[in-house]
DNA sequence: TAGCCAGGGTCACCATTCGTGACCAGGCAC
DNA sequence: GTGCCTGGTCACGAATGGTGACCCTGGCTA
């Protein structure tokens, strides 16, 4: 891909592959949603669970699990009873925050235009 | 959730659910591609098709509807024989192009550092 | 003493989506 | 006539997303 110098060249072939991937891990909507959260701080399985209004615990465990494999947060147990345990942003998942930041900032600054683009092709769609 | 000034206060109960389904939109591996492929300028449905190596046919005609949909692209037939269809970004979908491509910056820069986290992952979970 | 809750998970099971390969139309070259 | 090119669509299996139930252990209440 070659960003970074102003204009893209052709080299897809073999980074293509691997930057999707990549990407695909950041893409799934629950990663970003913890990552925001993790943002201001270390928060514990429960708080994340409230803060991220309608994941499940299912989904909330396999999203952090992959993000610990991949380096972006830590997980902490307290073996204590009732258990504890506290997920926090590694360095490399601070520098992650920039840039999904600034998609979460383009979304809610950009919704109500792709709200309406949604309603524009529906029209057209139903009266087709 | 209130971004865009610095620090993030709680506010995520409605906007929430609703930039998390935009993310979602944008989150998928073949959106990405394809916005940032059309961030070079229109391209045909099979050039496209080439640039973005491993994509379907049946997922780059899902992936483009979707984005035609949300206002991101735009798609122009000519009925000529063989058919031949144009996709560009509209407006809405250049102002996408620049946080996109701080996630694919992002992405490549830190492939090497997730591919050792991951092997350090695999290891530390195969010795256990 | 029986119930019930909290906290962090896991498991079985369904629904949705992903992805592959086949097929289509219509004219052109061989 | 056979096959190819383009931009799709359709049917079908595979993978993934998501839900609700259950687990464990200790402390609190009734």
């Amino acid at each position: 891909m070659s960003l970074g110098n102003g204009k893209m060249t052709r080299r897809y072939d073999d980074d293509c592959v691997a930057t999707r991937e990549i990407l695909s891990l950041v893409g799934d909507k629950w990663s970003v949603m913890v990552i925001v959260n993790l943002g201001e701080g270390t928060m514990r399985f429960s708080d994340l669970k409230r803060a991220i209004e309608g994941i499940s615990q299912r989904m909330l465990t396999l999203t952090l699990r992959g993000l610990e494999r991949d380096g972006l947060v830590t997980r902490t147990v307290f073996p204590t009873i009732p258990p504890r345990v506290d997920y926090a942003l590694t360095r490399l998942g601070q520098t992650l925050l920039e840039p999904v930041t600034g998609l979460a900032v383009w979304a809610q600054r950009h919704r109500p235009e792709i709200q309406r683009a949604r309603e524009a092709f529906q029209r057209a769609a139903t009266s087709k």
